[in-house]
DNA sequence: AACATCTATTGACAACTGTAGAACAAGTGA
DNA sequence: TCACTTGTTCTACAGTTGTCAATAGATGTT
């Protein structure tokens, strides 16, 4: 049987790690033109340095198959626009993720996440006023 | 280049879903013996009752090879005991999770998480209390 | 012993991922 | 115009994952 033709839905780590990049030069204010993969590879060397250029255009490719970007000639090349959000995808990737991992357990994966340090003061008041709010916003 | 020659992370949804029984039958206190091929079909139909024996045995043995379980003879067949513990692997994943896909931002997780709904009253209670604990632990 | 049953091991195969070489297309400076 | 540079497409290939069929091993049954 076939994997699955489903809607996508996760992406797999390098062309997610693209896909973070184009998020991150369309948040920057890039302009649209300036998305292209000689540019990616230049101004992300940490991230995707290791690559070699022809590489990063397969995973390109890949997501504009995946309706996760299009391209559009602009010039002597293409640039690349999302087709889906940053916080779209996060938002499904998480919903995913603890029905996968967790089993629906939110709690538990909130709870595993607090536990696993890396939280600042401000980032637990700040959690504490989401909640706050959450319950309040609930009866 | 080699993917991951790492200390085991991530087992794909198919594993993963065979392993979660074989925790929850342990969780369970099901006589070691019990734990076989044939019993996890038979108890969870609806979680991997679509699958052939056969399929099962393969996604076993793939388990027994990332080390996330052994086997051991029990009378006519195997039974197959745990290495990785559930709470540790859902640790694991949890912290890759955030890392690759929120880029460490842990409260953006959470908050995700939050926003997604799902969460009960008590729940909501339960969190406010731990991280209080959290916050009250740091200082 | 021979058979009916389970269980387990092997081999397979297609789709998906990670990574890249080769070849091609379109400007660019000489 | 022509070689050169840069960006793109094609092809490739090994490793992973999802699923099994075929086959072999072990046990209980007749």
């Amino acid at each position: 049987m076939a994997k699955q033709l489903k809607g996508v839905v996760k992406l797999p780590e390098s062309e997610l790690a693209v896909m973070q990049l184009i998020w991150e030069m369309h948040r920057a204010g890039e302009p649209t033109a300036n998305i292209t993969a000689g540019n990616l590879m230049e101004r992300f060397p940490d991230k995707i340095g290791h690559l070699k250029l022809t590489t990063v255009l397969t995973l390109i490719s890949r997501l504009i198959g995946k309706k996760f970007i299009r391209a559009e000639k602009a010039g002597r090349s293409y640039c690349y626009i999302p087709l889906v959000g940053e916080e779209e995808y996060k938002q499904m990737a998480a919903q995913d993720f603890v029905k996968t991992v967790f089993k629906n357990d939110t709690r538990g994966l909130i709870s595993a996440l607090v536990t696993g340090d890396s939280l600042t003061e401000s980032d637990i008041d700040e959690l504490m006023r989401m909640l706050e709010n959450k319950a309040g916003r609930k009866e």
